[in-house]
DNA sequence: GTCTATATAGCGATAGAC
DNA sequence: GTCTATCGCTATATAGAC
């Protein structure tokens, strides 16, 4: 209480030096955790890949479970980003579902990790996402839902269940990140090039145009 | 080398139990790494839902991966089973795609847990499926690729790339066992019913019909 | 062939020096 | 705030009785 600038003075380098050991870990974490799943990733690993003692690791998070809970919450951020700011109803279903795909495979291919994570957490029915899941998504589906329905209301999309397309459209998009290795062998490559990418992009808006949005003129 | 029958009589009924315990082990070990991944089961768990000693299940398998590949021989051959006999050049892409697209649904509603072993297999860079995704399965797809070249040769379909047309229908068929719990959650379910699957055959054929089959007529 | 009892290793977590 | 040394537990695997 004596000196206010005391404390911050005296806390911000200590700061600085948490945020960045705090990023080295969660972001070993994420790529040990998207490569060996939860419990086939020990914390001695996460400490070797981070360049920190193991016991360091502990300081920064209380037990292994909090910090691949501080991974997932990350991965979350990402997925509520930005791509949904496409689907709005004053663009044609055409403009946004075709901009939500782009964004949608653009996030495959950026964030593989992640995506393999949430893959994982779902595979293990999401014990830890039932709140995102059943609430915060769900919410979000059910406005997207509703731009959706709307464009069947104008004639601009024939009828459909927006509950099914975006999940088929989440799947296509997520299996170039999740799947890489089956679609990589079964084109003979050894990883996923930008060509697979941008071929992607096209075969997916193209399915779901073709079906569901209505001929202009 | 007095009797022959003698060998057979004492081995038989041994065999017998032999095939029901290795059964029970077997579709045990399915479960548990379905729900809980390869290092998230515990070999005691499988004793245990197999209702056997833990010892004996070691008799049986001489280590946990052994008998985890046994696990993944098995879906292997489930995977490579009836679906793909559809698509043949006798059969307009119509047909033969409408029913490729039924029997993968059909697969994913009911072995769910053997689709989300394969899938966990897969997010961990398939390790144990080097083998199976650069030959057995990349030859299943020149040829079917060969199939579908020749529906486009003559008109009935629209150029496509083969490797990517089946990714997108794996994809989207499998995220029905794989990613269940997000399809319930973002459905208001509690579990996916008859009704989703039927809905889920109807939308992805619609999606690869109309983007690719050449109308008749 | 079957099962009990146990050896051994590796992991998550912590105590305590600095 | 940081790190070394170590604890206690759990899990794979086995030895050996039946």
């Amino acid at each position: 209480m004596v000196e206010g600038p005391v404390t911050d003075e005296a806390v911000r380098p200590a700061g600085q030096v948490r945020r960045a050991r705090v990023g080295r870990i969660l972001k070993a974490a994420e790529r040990l955790f998207a490569a060996n799943g939860f419990e086939g990733t020990t914390t001695a690993d996460i400490a070797a890949l981070a360049k920190l003692p193991k016991a360091n690791v502990y300081y920064y998070f209380p037990t292994k479970e909090k910090l691949y809970l501080a991974v997932l919450d990350r991965i979350l951020d990402l997925w509520l980003g930005e791509a949904d700011i496409w689907i709005v109803p004053s663009r044609g279903p055409r403009e946004a579902l075709t901009n939500y795909i782009r964004a949608k495979i653009d996030l495959a291919r950026e964030h593989p990790e992640a995506s393999r994570i949430y893959a994982s957490e779902l595979l293990r029915g999401a014990p830890h996402l039932t709140g995102y899941l059943h609430i915060t998504l769900r919410n979000r589906v059910m406005v997207l839902g509703k731009v959706i329905d709307g464009w069947v209301a104008q004639g601009l999309m024939h009828p459909v269940d927006p509950v099914h397309l975006l999940s088929c459209i989440w799947a296509m998009t997520q299996t170039y990140a999740d799947f890489a290795v089956q679609i990589a062998a079964i084109s003979g490559k050894m990883t996923l090039d930008d060509d697979v990418f941008v071929r992607a992009t096209h075969i997916v808006t193209r399915m779901v145009t073709a079906a569901f949005v209505v001929e202009a003129g």
